[in-house]
RNA sequence: GGCGCCCUGGCGGAGUGGCUACGCAGCGGCCUGCAAAGCCGUUUACACCGGUUCGAUUCCGGUGGGCGCCUCCA
């Protein structure tokens, strides 16, 4: 078991993961307004294989990443699209988790909804207001911000300094324009509602997330993460809430940085947005894990036709890497070569480094270097394992699949490579490389080698 | 205005006080009937100016530029 050290938002400092102690992870997810963008989808990896790794570190790991499905955005989206808000928002949880599910990499051990969690929620609003941190005001509820002496503690600023400007709502309920909203009553066109002892409403946004992280993984946990777009006011005004009632909350503040799109933030607000499910279409599921994977996940991550294409050709090498093993090492000599086993050589201590690097502030591009060094050696020199070492390390980043041959049997492009062979031994190669033509028409690329042909089929 | 992050070779993107990251693309070569795949090579890479140091791309200070948050947002 590796130690394990990840970047802390909130004490600046790197913080080691406790071995002894259940990893509880909670990543912000979605608010289900509409489909997914692949901004949205790098936290879903990031964190589904965060706790991969320390699984397979040998650490207890619970992930849970919570839907938010209650949200003034989807009454208006809803609204928009002539639905009700509630059938709307189960519509786009499905397309949610439609979407997230071809990435292949498996879901979260819990998906709490914020409409499941609305009693636990009201407890604890009610316990804010008992303990003089939140106040009713006219059926809705806010946090008193200066309630809590903290405040500003994890975006690193100050009461004083945001308190600027004039207050935008002329007919404001709030004590104070800082006072964030924790219970909202139920509005003209609004078609969900939950009875409370404020009258009938509705959670506002920060609440549920304090809420379903404690029911899932109790009082104190290791890991709180989600985009770097979160850290104010969304995870500030959840500590605000959770540590306010007297609970402690998380250990470690971990943020991923934004998706961009020609240097600007991909947000649905900015328009610019392109859709996971799109570019699952497009590139493939490998190439948007690679994608996704190809920059720590703390830096800002550039999105477009060109980082797309390079991931496309990151993929389609390490498909190469394991044809030409498959036609080289038939029998897989080191396949009994266990897990644990002999680290000294080649693929063992590629492994190594490559887990070193995740165990580092989870450095998947450092890892993935590991990989491509151990594709060069053994594309060079025959080493044994290496193809096996290769799969266990992409298994671990969610793109085992490319280990697995995809190469589909076609009898008539065998028959059609057979022939070819044939011509090419008569010398025939005008014959021969009219076969090829026909192949590449039938989606089948030809590579001949030492080893005789291969059919590969076209990306 | 406040807080924070960033500026690396043609592009993307790690990292380090002195040692080839890695990937993509281009060019040249090897292999091949041709091609693909693979392999080899590719000419001072670390924004600028100072400072610390035997030595800085790496630490400190400043200048310039970019980005994020401060309002809904992964």
């Amino acid at each position: 078991m590796r130690e394990v050290r990840i970047r802390d938002t909130l004490s600046g400092a790197v913080q080691t993961l406790d071995p002894d102690h259940e990893v509880g992870i909670y990543a912000c997810g979605p608010t289900v307004y509409s489909r997914i963008h692949i901004g949205n989808a790098r936290p879903f990896v990031v964190f589904s294989l965060f706790a991969r790794f320390l699984r397979s570190e040998g650490y207890k790991a619970r992930l849970v990443v919570n839907v938010t499905d209650i949200n003034d955005k989807i009454y208006t989206a809803a609204a928009q699209a002539g639905e009700g808000s509630a059938k709307f928002a189960e519509e786009m949880t499905a397309a949610y988790v439609e979407d997230t599910d071809r990435l292949g990499i498996g879901r979260p051990d819990v998906e709490p909804k914020a409409t499941e969690t609305v009693e636990g929620i009201i407890e604890l609003i009610a316990q804010l207001i008992e303990k003089g941190n939140a106040y009713e005001s006219g059926g809705d509820v806010y946090f008193r911000v200066r309630s809590f002496p903290d405040y500003g503690k994890l975006s690193n600023r100050r009461p004083e300094d945001m308190d600027q400007g004039e207050e935008a709502g002329s007919a404001s309920l709030k004590e104070e324009r800082l006072d964030f909203a924790l219970w909202k009553s139920t509005k003209e066109g609004e078609d969900t509602s939950w009875g409370s002892p404020w009258g009938p409403g509705r959670p506002a946004w920060h609440i549920e997330c304090s809420v379903m992280a404690e029911q899932e993984l109790g009082a104190s946990f290791a890991v709180h993460g989600g985009g770097s777009d979160l850290v104010f006011p969304h995870h500030e005004n959840e500590i605000a809430q959770s540590e306010s009632a007297g609970r402690p909350f998380a250990h470690v503040w971990m943020h991923n940085g934004m998706v961009d799109a020609a240097g600007e933030k991909m947000s649905k607000s900015e328009g610019n947005i392109f859709q996971l499910k799109e570019a699952l279409d497009r590139y493939g599921r490998e190439a948007v894990v690679a994608y996704l994977i190809s920059g720590h996940y703390r830096q800002p991550l550039a999105f477009g036709e060109l980082p797309m294409e390079e991931a496309v050709a990151r993929v389609e090498r390490l498909r190469n890497f394991f044809r030409t093993q498959a036609g080289r090492d038939p029998g897989g000599p080191s396949r009994e070569q266990q897990p644990g086993g002999s680290r000294e050589g080649p693929p063992g201590s590629r492994i190594e480094a490559f887990r070193d690097a995740l165990a580092d502030d989870f450095n998947t591009p450092r890892a993935m270097a590991e990989v491509f060094e151990l594709v060069g050696e053994a594309n060079r020199d025959e080493v044994p394992g290496a193809a096996e070492a290769v799969a266990e390390m992409l298994d671990l980043v969610g793109l085992g699949s490319i280990a697995e041959g995809q190469d589909d049997e076609h009898p008539e492009a065998e028959r059609l490579m057979q022939e070819r062979q044939e011509a090419r031994a008569a010398k025939d190669f005008a014959r021969a490389d009219e076969i090829r033509d026909r192949l590449a028409e039938m989606g089948f690329e030809v590579r001949d080698s030492a080893d005789g042909p291969r059919l590969v089929p076209r990306s």
